[in-house]
DNA sequence: TAAATGCGATAGTGATACTATCGCCCCTCT
DNA sequence: AGAGGGGCGATAGTATCACTATCGCATTTA
């Protein structure tokens, strides 16, 4: 299954000007551009930093990506497409549409707590990225010609999939894909309300997958097991 | 109540160098600071646009705040002050609970529609700063102190409130403050999706008063009227 | 062997977030 | 009326950084 993993991850939009994943300077950029966004912040973290970090020139970088924001969106939709296979993997199989749409809905919620099995792709600190930085791929004056573009794609397919096991459970919601946007964009910032600034969690929210199940069943016209 | 507002809205916290409210140069300067914020975004914006707009010097500016970032904290804290001005008002003399709760939900979650009565804030411009821009006050690595300097008190207290309303019909809710924080920070991502990433929201979900009422209304352990 | 490809290195440009400093003007206090 | 101070505008300067242009080398490919 790790090898599945590693294999079916992939970023199909064209973010990119020189696909990383098919060199070894490359995976290097994408492997060390997870490590310093995450120590230092995307504001802080430059190319010339990336470079010095590999033993290269900020050209070398330039030559994968057009900008620095470039990168970001990468990462971001590298990691919303490897949550979406996660999301199929761990719902596979699995008949009754309730337990589905459960089991999805904890998928999706689940914090990253291990490296994984990608050599290049340190799961933990690109799954903190996504919660502290991931909002900045879209919130800017690009957003519009981003989305034309298909940047985001992989996060508008892993809602829809939320919103069809919805669906699967009461084909009737009045809003299943606003609904499934919500959960996952916003166990993104309870996460960083959790592990910032707690006074707006309170207390006995820290799982969230419960937080979201009890949400989402309560809001669909089923009974309750 | 124009003037109620106008009296009462301010930012308590020492967000600034200088309390920009109590001159001029420094109504006119967050006056301007919206307008251009609106318009370019926060990366696009800057001290030295914002100077020329004003026709002064950016060291003008830098008089009122340290930096460019500090200017969006203060306007943004400014903001969920007035929501939350504007949910005391608007839930004011309502004695049953749960209408209590479905107004605040409604004040809480409504987009701002006017430019309203305070002449150096155009809240519609405000609005959608606090739609696009709200989240990068605190999503940097300065979270932690200005947390702890109290530059997101309001946003906290409107949460706080927001989560009272929710107690007061459901007492036994188990996440009544992380629910709150969910309805708040969501109704800003959902409001930007709506305008820029539709394929996310589906359709019927326009007003999003509905969806959160909807939301939190089915999660509460009470009978619907 | 020739060509192409990928990489590293140098140099440079324009923007921009600030900082330091100075002198003017107006208001207030005496 | 004169002195002092606060607020303001203006100039100058620094360090960082995003990005571009160009070249030459080495390794792979044809």
């Amino acid at each position: 299954m790790e090898k599945l993993f590693q294999l079916d991850v992939q970023v199909r939009e064209r973010v990119f000007t020189k696909d990383p994943a098919t060199t070894e300077l490359g995976r290097r950029i994408v492997q060390h551009g997870i490590l310093l966004i995450d120590e230092l912040g995307f504001e802080r973290f430059t190319i010339g930093k990336l470079a010095s970090a590999l033993g290269t020139a900020e050209t070398s970088v330039y030559r994968y990506f057009p900008n620095k924001h470039r990168l970001l969106i990468y990462l971001v939709d590298w990691y919303w497409a490897w949550r979406e296979l996660k999301l199929v993997f761990e719902t596979a199989n699995i008949d009754d549409p309730r337990e589905r749409l459960v089991r999805g809905i904890r998928s999706v919620t689940a914090p990253a707590k291990e490296k994984g099995p990608y050599p290049h792709v340190d799961l933990r600190a690109l799954y903190r990225i996504a919660v502290a930085e991931s909002a900045k791929a879209w919130l800017n004056k690009d957003v519009d010609s981003g989305d034309r573009e298909g940047h985001f794609g992989s996060f508008v397919r892993l809602s829809h999939r939320l919103r069809d096991l919805i669906q699967g459970v009461d084909r009737k919601h009045p809003y299943p894909t606003a609904l499934a946007s919500l959960v996952i964009e916003g166990t993104g910032s309870l996460s960083f309300f959790n592990e910032h600034l707690p006074s707006l969690m309170g207390k006995g929210a820290r799982d969230q997958g419960e937080l979201f199940v009890h949400l989402v069943l309560s809001t669909l016209n089923t009974k309750r097991p």
